[in-house]
RNA sequence: GGGUCGGUACCGAAGCAGUCAAACGGGGCUGACUGUAAAUCAGCUGGCUUACGCCUUCGGGGGUGCAAAUCCCUCCCGGCCCA
Protein backbone atom coordinates (compact mmCIF):
# COMPACT_ATOMS: atom_id res chain seq x y z
CA UNK A 1 0.00 0.00 0.00
CA UNK A 2 2.87 2.30 -0.41
CA UNK A 3 1.84 2.99 -4.05
CA UNK A 4 0.03 6.38 -4.49
CA UNK A 5 -2.80 7.16 -6.65
CA UNK A 6 -4.41 9.72 -8.38
CA UNK A 7 -7.04 12.23 -6.05
CA UNK A 8 -7.80 14.61 -8.38
CA UNK A 9 -11.31 15.35 -7.54
CA UNK A 10 -12.14 16.45 -11.37
CA UNK A 11 -10.37 12.80 -12.45
CA UNK A 12 -12.25 10.78 -10.00
CA UNK A 13 -15.26 12.19 -11.48
CA UNK A 14 -15.33 11.73 -14.81
CA UNK A 15 -14.00 8.06 -14.53
CA UNK A 16 -17.01 7.35 -12.00
CA UNK A 17 -19.36 8.58 -14.25
CA UNK A 18 -18.43 8.77 -17.54
CA UNK A 19 -20.31 5.33 -19.26
CA UNK A 20 -20.98 4.55 -16.15
CA UNK A 21 -25.06 3.37 -15.57
CA UNK A 22 -25.03 2.87 -11.56
CA UNK A 23 -22.61 2.68 -8.89
CA UNK A 24 -23.65 0.70 -5.44
CA UNK A 25 -24.28 1.18 -2.63
CA UNK A 26 -23.67 4.74 -4.09
CA UNK A 27 -21.31 6.97 -6.01
CA UNK A 28 -20.63 9.60 -3.45
CA UNK A 29 -19.52 6.77 -0.78
CA UNK A 30 -17.11 5.36 -3.42
CA UNK A 31 -15.99 8.78 -4.34
CA UNK A 32 -15.02 9.15 -0.73
CA UNK A 33 -12.87 6.56 -0.90
CA UNK A 34 -11.04 7.34 -3.81
CA UNK A 35 -10.36 10.67 -2.91
CA UNK A 36 -9.09 9.70 0.68
CA UNK A 37 -6.01 8.31 -1.51
CA UNK A 38 -6.42 4.47 -0.40
CA UNK A 39 -5.44 2.24 -3.15
CA UNK A 40 -8.58 0.19 -4.58
CA UNK A 41 -7.86 -3.26 -5.44
CA UNK A 42 -10.66 -4.38 -8.03
CA UNK A 43 -11.29 -6.45 -10.91
CA UNK A 44 -13.57 -7.74 -13.88
CA UNK A 45 -14.78 -10.92 -14.58
CA UNK A 46 -14.33 -12.54 -18.05
CA UNK A 47 -16.64 -15.30 -18.54
CA UNK A 48 -14.18 -17.56 -21.43
CA UNK A 49 -17.78 -18.67 -23.81
CA UNK A 50 -15.81 -17.67 -26.87
CA UNK A 51 -12.13 -17.52 -28.41
CA UNK A 52 -12.36 -13.78 -28.60
CA UNK A 53 -13.41 -10.98 -26.80
CA UNK A 54 -15.64 -8.06 -28.61
CA UNK A 55 -16.30 -4.55 -28.08
CA UNK A 56 -18.22 -5.42 -25.30
CA UNK A 57 -16.01 -6.31 -23.05
CA UNK A 58 -13.90 -3.15 -24.26
CA UNK A 59 -16.29 -0.92 -22.90
CA UNK A 60 -15.47 -2.37 -19.09
CA UNK A 61 -12.16 -3.57 -20.32
CA UNK A 62 -11.45 0.61 -20.75
CA UNK A 63 -12.93 1.48 -17.18
CA UNK A 64 -10.50 -0.66 -15.93
CA UNK A 65 -7.74 1.13 -17.64
CA UNK A 66 -8.94 4.52 -16.00
CA UNK A 67 -8.59 2.57 -12.96
CA UNK A 68 -5.04 1.63 -13.76
CA UNK A 69 -3.97 5.10 -14.65
CA UNK A 70 -4.94 6.25 -11.40
CA UNK A 71 -2.90 3.77 -9.79
CA UNK A 72 -5.34 1.78 -8.55
CA UNK A 73 -4.09 -2.26 -8.53
CA UNK A 74 -6.76 -3.68 -11.42
CA UNK A 75 -7.27 -7.72 -11.78
CA UNK A 76 -8.50 -9.47 -14.95
CA UNK A 77 -10.11 -12.86 -13.66
CA UNK A 78 -10.59 -15.22 -16.33
CA UNK A 79 -14.01 -17.04 -15.32
CA UNK A 80 -11.73 -20.55 -16.15
CA UNK A 81 -13.96 -22.39 -13.62
CA UNK A 82 -17.67 -20.88 -14.01
CA UNK A 83 -16.92 -21.56 -17.99
CA UNK A 84 -16.23 -24.60 -17.62
CA UNK A 85 -19.40 -25.86 -15.83
CA UNK A 86 -21.35 -23.61 -17.61
CA UNK A 87 -23.39 -25.33 -20.17
CA UNK A 88 -26.04 -27.56 -18.81
CA UNK A 89 -26.51 -29.77 -21.93
CA UNK A 90 -23.13 -31.07 -21.07
CA UNK A 91 -23.88 -33.63 -19.05
CA UNK A 92 -21.63 -36.52 -19.87
CA UNK A 93 -18.12 -36.62 -18.25
CA UNK A 94 -15.82 -36.94 -21.52
CA UNK A 95 -18.31 -33.89 -23.07
CA UNK A 96 -17.23 -32.12 -19.74
CA UNK A 97 -13.34 -32.51 -20.78
CA UNK A 98 -13.80 -31.53 -24.12
CA UNK A 99 -15.50 -28.40 -22.52
CA UNK A 100 -12.40 -27.80 -20.24
CA UNK A 101 -10.09 -27.93 -23.38
CA UNK A 102 -12.57 -25.56 -25.38
CA UNK A 103 -12.35 -23.10 -22.16
CA UNK A 104 -8.43 -23.13 -21.75
CA UNK A 105 -8.24 -22.62 -25.86
CA UNK A 106 -10.70 -20.17 -25.40
CA UNK A 107 -8.59 -18.12 -22.08
CA UNK A 108 -5.67 -18.30 -23.80
CA UNK A 109 -5.53 -15.37 -25.96
CA UNK A 110 -6.99 -13.10 -23.90
CA UNK A 111 -4.77 -11.39 -22.19
CA UNK A 112 -3.07 -10.73 -25.86
CA UNK A 113 -6.55 -8.67 -27.10
CA UNK A 114 -6.82 -7.34 -23.75
CA UNK A 115 -3.71 -5.66 -23.78
CA UNK A 116 -5.23 -3.49 -26.75
CA UNK A 117 -6.83 -1.93 -23.67
CA UNK A 118 -4.79 -2.32 -20.63
CA UNK A 119 -1.23 -2.22 -19.91
CA UNK A 120 0.10 -5.68 -18.12
CA UNK A 121 3.85 -5.22 -18.29
CA UNK A 122 3.79 -1.60 -16.86
CA UNK A 123 6.49 -1.50 -14.66
CA UNK A 124 5.08 0.18 -11.31
CA UNK A 125 1.51 -1.22 -11.69
CA UNK A 126 0.45 -3.92 -13.82
CA UNK A 127 -2.68 -5.40 -14.46
CA UNK A 128 -3.06 -8.75 -13.14
CA UNK A 129 -4.07 -11.89 -14.37
CA UNK A 130 -6.03 -14.50 -12.35
CA UNK A 131 -8.01 -17.72 -13.46
CA UNK A 132 -11.24 -18.31 -10.73
CA UNK A 133 -10.65 -22.36 -11.19
CA UNK A 134 -7.18 -21.29 -8.47
CA UNK A 135 -9.96 -21.03 -5.57
CA UNK A 136 -13.05 -22.16 -7.07
CA UNK A 137 -11.75 -25.73 -7.81
CA UNK A 138 -10.32 -26.38 -3.85
CA UNK A 139 -13.89 -25.59 -2.40
CA UNK A 140 -15.20 -28.72 -1.21
CA UNK A 141 -19.25 -29.43 -0.86
CA UNK A 142 -19.35 -28.26 2.64
CA UNK A 143 -17.92 -25.41 1.95
CA UNK A 144 -20.32 -24.62 -0.69
CA UNK A 145 -23.15 -25.49 1.13
CA UNK A 146 -21.53 -22.75 3.51
CA UNK A 147 -22.02 -20.39 0.94
CA UNK A 148 -25.13 -21.24 0.02
CA UNK A 149 -26.67 -20.78 3.24
CA UNK A 150 -26.02 -17.00 2.79
CA UNK A 151 -28.37 -16.67 0.08
CA UNK A 152 -32.57 -17.64 0.25
CA UNK A 153 -34.21 -19.19 -3.21
CA UNK A 154 -36.16 -15.83 -3.06
CA UNK A 155 -33.10 -14.21 -3.75
CA UNK A 156 -31.70 -15.97 -6.02
CA UNK A 157 -35.19 -15.62 -7.89
CA UNK A 158 -35.18 -12.06 -7.91
CA UNK A 159 -32.98 -12.15 -10.70
CA UNK A 160 -35.62 -11.25 -13.65
CA UNK A 161 -34.41 -13.17 -15.90
CA UNK A 162 -34.90 -16.34 -13.48
CA UNK A 163 -38.36 -14.47 -12.76
CA UNK A 164 -39.13 -14.51 -16.43
CA UNK A 165 -38.05 -18.39 -17.23
CA UNK A 166 -40.05 -19.31 -14.30
CA UNK A 167 -43.42 -17.45 -15.66
CA UNK A 168 -42.41 -18.99 -19.12
CA UNK A 169 -41.62 -22.41 -17.81
CA UNK A 170 -38.59 -22.36 -18.92
CA UNK A 171 -36.24 -24.85 -17.07
CA UNK A 172 -33.53 -23.59 -14.37
CA UNK A 173 -30.98 -25.86 -13.76
CA UNK A 174 -29.47 -25.66 -10.46
CA UNK A 175 -25.98 -25.07 -11.45
CA UNK A 176 -27.03 -21.89 -12.81
CA UNK A 177 -29.15 -20.49 -9.69
CA UNK A 178 -25.67 -21.42 -7.86
CA UNK A 179 -23.75 -18.85 -10.27
CA UNK A 180 -24.03 -15.41 -8.39
CA UNK A 181 -22.82 -17.44 -5.15
CA UNK A 182 -19.31 -18.76 -7.37
CA UNK A 183 -19.12 -15.49 -8.81
CA UNK A 184 -19.14 -13.88 -5.51
CA UNK A 185 -17.41 -15.75 -4.17
CA UNK A 186 -14.10 -14.63 -6.45
CA UNK A 187 -14.75 -11.18 -4.73
CA UNK A 188 -14.27 -13.02 -1.17
CA UNK A 189 -11.19 -15.09 -2.61
CA UNK A 190 -9.33 -11.74 -3.77
CA UNK A 191 -10.65 -9.90 -1.08
CA UNK A 192 -11.56 -7.14 -3.78
CA UNK A 193 -12.74 -3.60 -3.06
CA UNK A 194 -14.59 -3.02 -6.16
CA UNK A 195 -16.24 -4.85 -8.93
CA UNK A 196 -16.18 -3.27 -12.34
CA UNK A 197 -18.59 -4.89 -14.90
CA UNK A 198 -21.61 -4.74 -17.38
CA UNK A 199 -25.09 -3.45 -15.76
CA UNK A 200 -26.44 -6.80 -16.89
CA UNK A 201 -24.06 -8.32 -14.20
CA UNK A 202 -25.22 -6.50 -11.55
CA UNK A 203 -27.39 -9.39 -10.00
CA UNK A 204 -24.44 -11.18 -9.74
CA UNK A 205 -22.23 -8.47 -8.73
CA UNK A 206 -24.44 -7.64 -5.92
CA UNK A 207 -24.65 -11.12 -4.63
CA UNK A 208 -20.66 -10.89 -4.48
CA UNK A 209 -20.98 -7.57 -2.57
CA UNK A 210 -23.34 -9.11 0.40
CA UNK A 211 -20.27 -12.18 0.50
CA UNK A 212 -17.70 -9.66 0.87
CA UNK A 213 -19.59 -8.45 3.52
CA UNK A 214 -20.48 -10.87 5.25
CA UNK A 215 -17.49 -13.25 5.30
CA UNK A 216 -14.74 -9.98 5.25
CA UNK A 217 -16.95 -7.72 6.87
CA UNK A 218 -15.87 -4.64 4.37
CA UNK A 219 -17.87 -3.09 1.58
CA UNK A 220 -17.68 -4.20 -2.17
CA UNK A 221 -18.39 -1.17 -4.10
CA UNK A 222 -20.14 -2.15 -7.71
CA UNK A 223 -19.92 -0.35 -10.64
CA UNK A 224 -22.41 -1.01 -13.46
CA UNK A 225 -21.12 0.08 -17.30
CA UNK A 226 -23.95 1.12 -19.60
CA UNK A 227 -24.29 -1.55 -22.60
CA UNK A 228 -23.55 -0.99 -25.72
CA UNK A 229 -27.06 -0.75 -27.39
CA UNK A 230 -28.98 1.52 -29.23
CA UNK A 231 -30.72 4.05 -26.85
CA UNK A 232 -34.27 2.51 -28.42
CA UNK A 233 -33.14 -0.56 -27.26
CA UNK A 234 -32.36 -2.08 -30.45
CA UNK A 235 -29.33 -4.57 -30.10
CA UNK A 236 -26.58 -3.43 -31.43
CA UNK A 237 -25.20 -6.60 -33.50
CA UNK A 238 -24.89 -8.87 -30.83
CA UNK A 239 -25.42 -12.20 -32.99
CA UNK A 240 -21.89 -13.40 -33.97
CA UNK A 241 -21.80 -12.08 -37.51
CA UNK A 242 -22.35 -8.28 -36.71
CA UNK A 243 -20.02 -8.89 -33.11
CA UNK A 244 -17.06 -6.88 -33.15
CA UNK A 245 -14.25 -8.47 -32.01
CA UNK A 246 -11.00 -7.54 -30.90
CA UNK A 247 -9.29 -9.20 -33.27
CA UNK A 248 -10.92 -8.31 -36.27
CA UNK A 249 -9.07 -6.53 -38.76
CA UNK A 250 -9.03 -2.41 -38.37
CA UNK A 251 -11.50 -2.12 -42.05
CA UNK A 252 -13.83 -4.38 -40.19
CA UNK A 253 -14.15 -3.04 -37.06
CA UNK A 254 -14.61 -0.06 -39.00
CA UNK A 255 -17.46 -1.03 -41.30
CA UNK A 256 -19.14 -2.82 -38.94
CA UNK A 257 -19.33 0.56 -36.84
CA UNK A 258 -20.70 2.40 -39.62
CA UNK A 259 -23.35 -0.13 -39.88
CA UNK A 260 -24.64 0.70 -36.33
CA UNK A 261 -27.55 2.48 -36.14
CA UNK A 262 -27.38 6.28 -36.16
CA UNK A 263 -28.83 6.20 -32.49
CA UNK A 264 -25.71 4.50 -31.55
CA UNK A 265 -23.33 7.21 -32.10
CA UNK A 266 -23.40 9.22 -29.16
CA UNK A 267 -23.35 6.33 -26.44
CA UNK A 268 -20.73 5.09 -28.87
CA UNK A 269 -18.46 8.16 -28.30
CA UNK A 270 -18.94 7.69 -24.50
CA UNK A 271 -18.20 4.40 -23.89
CA UNK A 272 -15.32 3.72 -26.21
CA UNK A 273 -13.63 6.76 -26.89
CA UNK A 274 -11.90 9.63 -25.03
CA UNK A 275 -13.45 12.26 -26.79
CA UNK A 276 -14.37 14.75 -23.95
CA UNK A 277 -18.12 14.99 -22.90
CA UNK A 278 -18.27 18.64 -24.02
CA UNK A 279 -17.36 17.66 -27.30
CA UNK A 280 -19.89 14.95 -28.10
CA UNK A 281 -22.91 17.07 -26.47
CA UNK A 282 -21.81 19.47 -28.99
CA UNK A 283 -21.82 16.92 -31.75
CA UNK A 284 -25.05 15.25 -30.58
CA UNK A 285 -26.44 18.66 -31.16
CA UNK A 286 -24.76 19.70 -34.24
CA UNK A 287 -26.00 15.85 -35.68
CA UNK A 288 -29.55 16.79 -35.35
CA UNK A 289 -28.89 19.45 -38.17
CA UNK A 290 -26.27 17.72 -40.49
CA UNK A 291 -25.51 14.14 -41.42
CA UNK A 292 -24.98 11.91 -38.95
CA UNK A 293 -22.58 9.85 -41.47
CA UNK A 294 -19.50 11.97 -41.00
CA UNK A 295 -20.59 11.40 -36.81
CA UNK A 296 -20.31 7.97 -37.73
CA UNK A 297 -17.33 7.77 -39.32
CA UNK A 298 -15.65 9.95 -36.56
CA UNK A 299 -16.89 7.60 -34.35
CA UNK A 300 -15.38 4.44 -36.16
CA UNK A 301 -12.23 5.89 -36.38
CA UNK A 302 -12.33 6.89 -33.13
CA UNK A 303 -12.86 3.70 -31.77
CA UNK A 304 -10.30 1.79 -34.18
CA UNK A 305 -7.89 3.97 -33.02
CA UNK A 306 -8.06 3.35 -29.59
CA UNK A 307 -7.62 -0.34 -30.29
CA UNK A 308 -5.48 -1.08 -32.76
CA UNK A 309 -3.71 2.48 -33.41
CA UNK A 310 -3.37 5.64 -35.44
CA UNK A 311 -2.43 4.59 -39.20
CA UNK A 312 -4.56 1.47 -39.14
CA UNK A 313 -7.06 4.16 -38.63
CA UNK A 314 -6.23 6.05 -41.32
CA UNK A 315 -6.01 2.93 -43.80
CA UNK A 316 -9.26 1.86 -42.63
CA UNK A 317 -11.13 4.75 -43.31
CA UNK A 318 -9.35 5.64 -46.74
CA UNK A 319 -10.64 1.89 -47.48
CA UNK A 320 -14.39 2.41 -46.32
CA UNK A 321 -14.78 6.12 -48.55
CA UNK A 322 -13.11 3.83 -51.36
CA UNK A 323 -14.98 0.80 -51.62
CA UNK A 324 -18.88 1.96 -50.01
CA UNK A 325 -18.73 5.64 -50.90
CA UNK A 326 -16.62 5.49 -54.21
CA UNK A 327 -18.27 1.96 -54.59
CA UNK A 328 -14.23 0.98 -55.81
CA UNK A 329 -12.85 -2.40 -54.92
CA UNK A 330 -10.83 -3.20 -51.53
CA UNK A 331 -7.05 -3.33 -52.07
CA UNK A 332 -6.35 -6.18 -50.35
CA UNK A 333 -8.49 -9.16 -50.99
CA UNK A 334 -8.80 -12.82 -50.10
CA UNK A 335 -6.84 -14.57 -53.10
CA UNK A 336 -8.16 -18.29 -54.84
CA UNK A 337 -6.03 -20.67 -57.22
CA UNK A 338 -8.09 -22.27 -60.09
CA UNK A 339 -6.98 -25.05 -61.38
CA UNK A 340 -9.70 -25.62 -64.13
CA UNK A 341 -9.11 -22.92 -67.38
CA UNK A 342 -12.77 -22.57 -67.83
CA UNK A 343 -15.76 -23.17 -65.51
CA UNK A 344 -19.46 -22.99 -65.12
CA UNK A 345 -20.14 -19.74 -63.05
CA UNK A 346 -22.20 -22.16 -60.13
CA UNK A 347 -18.63 -23.96 -60.19
CA UNK A 348 -16.54 -20.90 -59.90
CA UNK A 349 -18.00 -19.29 -57.44
CA UNK A 350 -18.46 -23.00 -54.98
CA UNK A 351 -14.76 -22.77 -54.92
CA UNK A 352 -14.07 -19.74 -54.10
CA UNK A 353 -16.54 -20.71 -50.80
CA UNK A 354 -18.09 -17.27 -51.60
CA UNK A 355 -20.81 -19.42 -51.53
CA UNK A 356 -21.93 -22.63 -49.66
CA UNK A 357 -23.32 -24.56 -52.06
CA UNK A 358 -24.92 -24.64 -56.07
CA UNK A 359 -28.06 -23.51 -54.90
CA UNK A 360 -27.02 -20.28 -53.25
CA UNK A 361 -25.29 -20.05 -56.28
CA UNK A 362 -27.97 -20.11 -58.18
CA UNK A 363 -30.17 -18.15 -55.94
CA UNK A 364 -27.42 -15.33 -55.97
CA UNK A 365 -27.51 -15.15 -59.63
CA UNK A 366 -31.43 -15.00 -60.19
CA UNK A 367 -30.90 -11.79 -57.65
CA UNK A 368 -27.95 -10.34 -59.70
CA UNK A 369 -25.68 -10.68 -56.54
CA UNK A 370 -22.80 -12.54 -58.11
CA UNK A 371 -20.53 -10.14 -60.49
CA UNK A 372 -16.92 -11.25 -62.28
CA UNK A 373 -15.21 -8.51 -62.84
CA UNK A 374 -17.78 -5.76 -62.43
CA UNK A 375 -20.18 -7.85 -64.54
CA UNK A 376 -23.41 -8.69 -63.28
CA UNK A 377 -23.74 -12.92 -63.95
CA UNK A 378 -26.97 -12.85 -65.33
CA UNK A 379 -27.25 -16.83 -66.80
CA UNK A 380 -26.36 -19.86 -63.90
CA UNK A 381 -25.26 -21.04 -67.32
CA UNK A 382 -22.61 -18.78 -68.00
CA UNK A 383 -19.11 -20.48 -68.91
CA UNK A 384 -16.20 -18.07 -67.55
CA UNK A 385 -12.90 -18.54 -68.71
CA UNK A 386 -10.63 -17.81 -65.71
CA UNK A 387 -8.10 -15.50 -66.04
CA UNK A 388 -5.28 -14.26 -63.73
CA UNK A 389 -6.55 -11.32 -61.39
CA UNK A 390 -10.00 -12.12 -62.18
CA UNK A 391 -11.96 -10.57 -59.58
CA UNK A 392 -15.13 -12.32 -58.24
CA UNK A 393 -17.60 -10.18 -55.84
CA UNK A 394 -20.63 -11.35 -54.08
CA UNK A 395 -23.26 -8.70 -52.96
CA UNK A 396 -21.68 -5.14 -52.13
CA UNK A 397 -18.72 -6.62 -49.94
CA UNK A 398 -17.49 -9.95 -50.76
CA UNK A 399 -14.29 -10.18 -52.79
CA UNK A 400 -11.88 -12.47 -53.92
CA UNK A 401 -9.04 -12.41 -56.60
CA UNK A 402 -7.95 -15.26 -58.72
CA UNK A 403 -4.43 -15.79 -59.11
CA UNK A 404 -4.51 -19.32 -60.68
C1' G B 1 -43.56 -42.13 -7.46
C1' G B 2 -48.50 -40.50 -9.95
C1' G B 3 -50.97 -37.27 -13.48
C1' U B 4 -50.43 -34.09 -17.55
C1' C B 5 -48.19 -31.25 -21.45
C1' G B 6 -44.09 -30.93 -24.51
C1' G B 7 -39.05 -31.89 -27.52
C1' U B 8 -39.91 -29.12 -35.13
C1' A B 9 -34.94 -25.98 -39.55
C1' C B 10 -29.55 -20.81 -37.00
C1' C B 11 -33.16 -19.13 -32.79
C1' G B 12 -38.40 -18.61 -31.19
C1' A B 13 -42.80 -20.93 -32.73
C1' A B 14 -47.15 -23.24 -35.96
C1' G B 15 -48.40 -27.91 -38.11
C1' C B 16 -50.69 -33.30 -35.67
C1' A B 17 -51.58 -38.94 -41.55
C1' G B 18 -51.31 -37.24 -47.98
C1' U B 19 -51.78 -30.43 -51.04
C1' C B 20 -44.89 -30.48 -45.74
C1' A B 21 -38.61 -28.89 -47.13
C1' A B 22 -42.63 -27.82 -43.26
C1' A B 23 -46.98 -21.39 -41.80
C1' C B 24 -45.31 -17.04 -38.98
C1' G B 25 -41.60 -13.95 -36.35
C1' G B 26 -36.36 -12.97 -35.39
C1' G B 27 -31.62 -13.51 -37.50
C1' G B 28 -28.85 -13.98 -42.14
C1' C B 29 -28.30 -13.13 -47.49
C1' U B 30 -29.49 -10.40 -52.20
C1' G B 31 -31.74 -6.29 -54.59
C1' A B 32 -34.08 -1.25 -54.81
C1' C B 33 -33.68 3.25 -52.52
C1' U B 34 -30.51 6.43 -49.42
C1' G B 35 -26.30 10.46 -46.26
C1' U B 36 -24.16 5.13 -44.53
C1' A B 37 -23.00 -1.53 -44.75
C1' A B 38 -28.71 3.06 -40.93
C1' A B 39 -34.09 3.35 -41.76
C1' U B 40 -37.73 1.68 -45.33
C1' C B 41 -39.48 -1.59 -49.17
C1' A B 42 -39.08 -6.29 -52.11
C1' G B 43 -37.20 -11.19 -52.84
C1' C B 44 -34.46 -15.34 -51.00
C1' U B 45 -33.09 -18.46 -46.76
C1' G B 46 -31.75 -27.89 -46.46
C1' G B 47 -29.02 -30.36 -50.60
C1' C B 48 -28.57 -32.21 -55.83
C1' U B 49 -30.66 -30.89 -60.70
C1' U B 50 -31.14 -26.05 -66.78
C1' A B 51 -35.81 -28.08 -65.74
C1' C B 52 -39.55 -32.30 -64.70
C1' G B 53 -38.01 -34.16 -60.42
C1' C B 54 -35.08 -36.60 -56.75
C1' C B 55 -32.55 -37.04 -51.87
C1' U B 56 -31.91 -35.83 -46.52
C1' U B 57 -34.46 -33.38 -42.23
C1' C B 58 -39.24 -32.48 -37.50
C1' G B 59 -35.36 -35.72 -29.63
C1' G B 60 -33.12 -41.44 -30.41
C1' G B 61 -34.51 -46.42 -31.93
C1' G B 62 -38.35 -49.73 -33.65
C1' G B 63 -43.40 -50.54 -35.75
C1' U B 64 -48.40 -49.80 -38.53
C1' G B 65 -49.78 -48.14 -43.23
C1' C B 66 -49.87 -47.21 -50.40
C1' A B 67 -48.26 -42.81 -47.58
C1' A B 68 -45.92 -40.36 -41.04
C1' A B 69 -43.31 -34.17 -38.32
C1' U B 70 -48.28 -36.06 -37.73
C1' C B 71 -50.67 -42.93 -35.37
C1' C B 72 -48.50 -47.10 -32.07
C1' C B 73 -44.29 -49.15 -28.96
C1' U B 74 -39.89 -48.07 -26.49
C1' C B 75 -35.81 -45.15 -24.80
C1' C B 76 -33.65 -40.25 -23.65
C1' C B 77 -34.61 -35.04 -22.10
C1' G B 78 -37.68 -31.09 -20.06
C1' G B 79 -42.19 -27.95 -18.07
C1' C B 80 -46.43 -27.86 -14.89
C1' C B 81 -49.59 -30.10 -11.01
C1' C B 82 -50.10 -33.82 -7.09
C1' A B 83 -47.40 -36.82 -3.57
Amino acid sequence: MTKKVNTDPKLINEVLSRGVERVYPDKTELEKAMRSGQRLRLYNGIDPSGPCLHLGHAVVLRKLRQFQELGHEVIMLIGDFTGMIGDPTDKSATRRQLAKQEVLNNCQDYKKQASHILDFSDKDNPVLIKYNSTWNSKLDFADVLDLASDFTVQQLLERDMFERRVTDGKPIHLHEFLYPLIQGYDSVAMAVDLEVGGNDQTFNMLAGRDMVKRHLGKEKFVLAMKLLEDPTGKKMGKTEGNMITLVDKPEEMYGKVMSWTDGMIVPGFEILTNVPMTEINQMDAAMKKGNPRDYKMRLAKEIVTGLLGTPAAQKAEQEFIKVFQKKDKPDQMSEIKIREKKLNVVDLFVQTKLVSSKSEARRLVDQGGLLVNDQVVKDINTEIEVKKGMILQRGKRQFVRVII
